[in-house]
DNA sequence: CCACCCTAGAGGTCAGACCACAGTATACAC
DNA sequence: GTGTATACTGTGGTCTGACCTCTAGGGTGG
């Protein structure tokens, strides 16, 4: 009737090596940081060939899952979690991602993970936000500094908001934002209102006030998208890149799987 | 002082492929839904070892950018846009993802999502998600059909919206929650209540009134979430899975590239 | 006209040699 | 003794080319 193969990309080996690595994350053998058996000897102990336990292995490094370090060995990834840096970008170009859009999502996401981090946030996440706070004061002269400092501020305010989730969505979005981002702020003049910001969204997160928490965040948003000129355009065009008229199907297919 | 090197899974060869074909994609040459050319062949034309071109295929495939057919060929993707579907999984387990971050973020988004949509649908969307809510209705005795209009409504909703990003973002959720609410659906009862309130986020979309989309799809979300009885728990304790403490670090490791 | 089988074309796997990189041990010069 | 240069070892990266498997389509016999 309708679609009955499964349209995983599940090479039988790739998917074998796949999912053994993740069998060894889930019963704890593998913890993030940790490192793998080299290849040579890992693909023997697995009965396959070394090919094909490197194409498992890209199929996991392509989704951030694990890091590869010519020369050294492949780890669990440990860092802030996250979908695919470039996986982002190259789904950008297919799809017709827009500055407008990504600037709409982040507006969304990252106004409930500031209402979320005002109702859960741990002492911990208080200092740490704190901490970020002095330091984009300290920074307000060196562009470069405070966009760091920047970053790290959202950061943590992702991790204090308790959801992962939320927090590796925000991750995807602000990696694909920052550069652009990092040319831009370079000729910025009113670094002292960002921090000034950033500093009311630590106080309403401090004093537990979500519904405070989301209405700076997103003002501070609002404010950081005109600054880059990025708004919704009024009428139907492109903003940077090509326009992608692609006709709009509604596309029912490839539901998830079976049916 | 910090980073410095660039921890992309930018193996040369590698990368080198994946640029070549997001250039493709990018000047128009390749579009979704198309075929590459036979691997032998393509290597041949790029210079490169068969076994370096499928690296990078893999890589983008991956990520979901390309799909691969065992006898058939090599395509771009065509579907709907998604972040990887096994992807999610990995990283659920390796971040100790539960469910009821999951209904959290779905939440969230969907209900921005609604919004959205009550302000931008076109008659179109209107005409598909009429459809697809009488479909509903008339699979009230099926719980398996129910299910396909239902995830059918919510992804015409998520075009609807007019912004692919956050409908990448839904989609990468849902897919992953449909296994579980495909076990669930079968002995749900209530399907009748549920049809009912998809009629009612439409007729918001409808008459174009945001606030009470958003309302609808909250309140319809959280009787899903009730219903299969995934609330957050009060305590701290782990729903699904093993418990994964886990040290919280505050990892200000690997912030975006150079600095 | 239909069912079956065969074959061409495309991806999947394998084996083994060799290259490139990172970190450490070693040797030589000062 | 110290320090720098070099060699070695371990690990991932790439190449070749042969062979396996799957899919689709066309040919052939019933």
């Amino acid at each position: 009737m309708l679609r009955m193969k499964q349209d995983l990309t599940d090479t039988h080996r790739t998917m074998q090596v796949v999912n053994h690595i993740r069998a060894l994350i889930e019963n704890g053998t593998l913890q993030p940081g940790d490192k793998i058996p080299p290849e040579r000897e890992f693909a023997r102990s697995l009965n396959i060939s070394r090919a094909s336990l490197r194409t498992g292995i890209g199929y996991l490094a392509a989704m951030g899952v694990m890091k590869v370090r010519h020369g050294v060995g492949t780890f669990v990834a440990d860092g802030p979690a996250e979908f695919g840096k470039a996986s982002f970008s190259l789904m950008g170009v297919l799809h017709g991602f827009q500055s407008w859009q990504m600037f709409e999502v982040r507006l969304i996401i990252e106004s409930n993970l500031a209402a979320l981090a005002a109702e859960r946030a741990k002492e911990e996440h208080h200092t740490a936000l704190a901490e970020e706070v002095a330091e984009i004061f300290a920074s307000i002269d060196s562009p470069s500094d405070f966009l760091i400092h920047d970053v790290l501020f959202h950061r943590i305010l992702s991790q204090a908001s308790g959801n992962p989730i939320l927090a590796a969505l925000m991750e995807t979005i602000t990696s694909a934002l920052y550069d652009k981002r990092r040319k831009t702020v370079e000729r910025s003049t009113d670094l002292r209102e960002s921090a000034e910001m950033h500093r009311m969204i630590y106080r309403a997160i401090r004093a537990r006030d979500p519904v405070e928490a989301r209405r700076l965040m997103e003002q501070h948003l609002r404010m950081a998208q005109a600054a880059q000129g990025m708004e919704r355009p009024t009428a139907r065009k492109t903003i940077d890149g090509i326009a992608r008229p692609r006709t709009l199907q509604l596309d029912k297919g490839s539901a998830p799987s079976r049916l």
